[in-house]
DNA sequence: CGAATCTTTGAAAGACGTCAACATTGGTGG
DNA sequence: CCACCAATGTTGACGTCTTTCAAAGATTCG
């Protein structure tokens, strides 16, 4: 396999920076973070991090896309959430004080900073807006994985499928902006594992999504093509 | 019924205070606190907060429990969380600058404590240890969630349920410490709410761990009297 | 081309939810 | 204090959604 050296990318510049926590950085500090912090290439199935390590700081993805997952006692895995361009990973395990509780693995090959725990502290504790976001962030964390909870202990799977369609070709379209329609790329086992269930059952939902007319199904990507047909089996509005 | 007025309760001296978020705060701190909150009490049945409205502060329960859940479009109901003495409940909402996303509804005769936004905000501000608490919580709260997807996508009914009766026996014990052996006080409905399942599903379960000596069921209570076997279902040891 | 991985389909078994009937409990008012 | 009612708890039968197992087709990559 052909490397190039990676393009160290400078936070003053960085595309993803308006969409990222680091939204009210100002230039100085920008500066400070550009200097301090570490930068790496992930090929696909490479990880960011293993449960039960410690974090030192905090990845933030310039580009690519990373699973974060569990694994059970019986081998199987499930996926909490996908991190793409602009997001930031593993600051709850760094904040609780404590082990990565998921694994951190690249589906895409991306590109990684890392900024050092003191620095962020640093920013942390000097920049109240700063501090505001990063609260703000974790908030709709938690409101995020209570959605979770509900849709996986409440809903069947078709409907988890098809609200999972949806969550990720919105994902999707902000990652990789230049498609359209937007594609969404994942395998079936990382969709079955997403949704809590098996690969068999999402390839069966699958088909038959696609002879309800509501997806595309490429070589390796899900176009949806009736986002409204799709919505209302997600959220049952034929009640 | 017959009501007494309300002890109000001084922050200085309240003795939830080590275990709770605002163990850091000085007296100067804690007599402005007590000086700005206000004090409620709730009845069995009756709501801190309903999903839609928006938060103006911040709920501290002094004691009594509090389910914390969503409703779905079916009718049925999914429990989130339990809070007790000493919890705050309703601050992912005002972080996230939204509204509730959730009820919170007394299970338990519930005295609260309420700590207006402006307040709270100032205190963050102020208090670089304080917010780094708080900090602390939003990540545990995360992580919380995290593990509850897990447990709900990837468990069967009955390891959940196990899993569960740990956790509340845990959680029961700490908010109640005179009694002992500890008594987990939850309707079967609300058990299995917890647990994404069917009430009747529960009680086949609750009196299969009865025959297999791991809990007594008392009228309103259940007992866990063999903690080690029941652990070896919530998490299949024997595998 | 061939190995490995991913996807698809079918059949069978099992877990779980739903429905219905009945028992128990706790609270209310007479 | 008792009787009644509503709420909660219990049990059985049944249907269905989903998983599991197995086997075969498709795709990627060296």
């Amino acid at each position: 396999m052909k490397l190039k050296p990676i393009e160290f990318p400078a936070c003053g510049t960085c595309e993803n920076r308006c969409q990222s926590v680091f939204y009210k950085l100002n230039q100085d500090e920008l500066n400070d973070l550009s200097n301090c912090k570490g930068c790496n290439q992930y090929l696909k199935g490479n990880f960011l991090f293993y449960e039960g390590a410690r974090p030192t700081g905090v990845h933030c993805i310039h580009s690519g896309i990373v699973k974060i997952y569990k694994q059970t006692s019986d081998g199987k895995y499930q996926i909490i959430k996908l991190a793409g361009a602009g997001d930031i990973v593993g600051y709850e395990a760094l904040f609780s004080n404590g082990f990565y509780k998921t694994f951190a693995q690249v589906i895409e090959e991306t590109l990684v900073c890392y900024i050092p725990k003191n620095q962020f502290m640093l920013l942390l504790k000097d920049n109240y807006a700063f501090m505001a976001t990063l609260m703000h962030q974790l908030s709709l964390d938690v409101i995020e994985s209570e959605n979770r909870i509900i849709s996986i202990a409440t809903k069947p799977v078709r409907e988890r499928v098809a609200e999972s369609l949806l969550q990720l070709q919105e994902f999707f379209g902000k990652k990789n902006k230049s498609k359209n329609p937007i594609e969404i790329t994942i395998s079936r086992e990382e969709l079955a594992a997403f949704n809590g269930t098996a690969t068999e059952t999402v390839i069966r939902i699958l088909s038959e999504f696609r002879q309800g007319r509501m997806i595309d199904l490429g070589k390796r990507s899900i176009h949806i093509i009736n986002h409204k047909k799709l919505t209302g089996i997600a959220f049952q509005y034929n009640n």
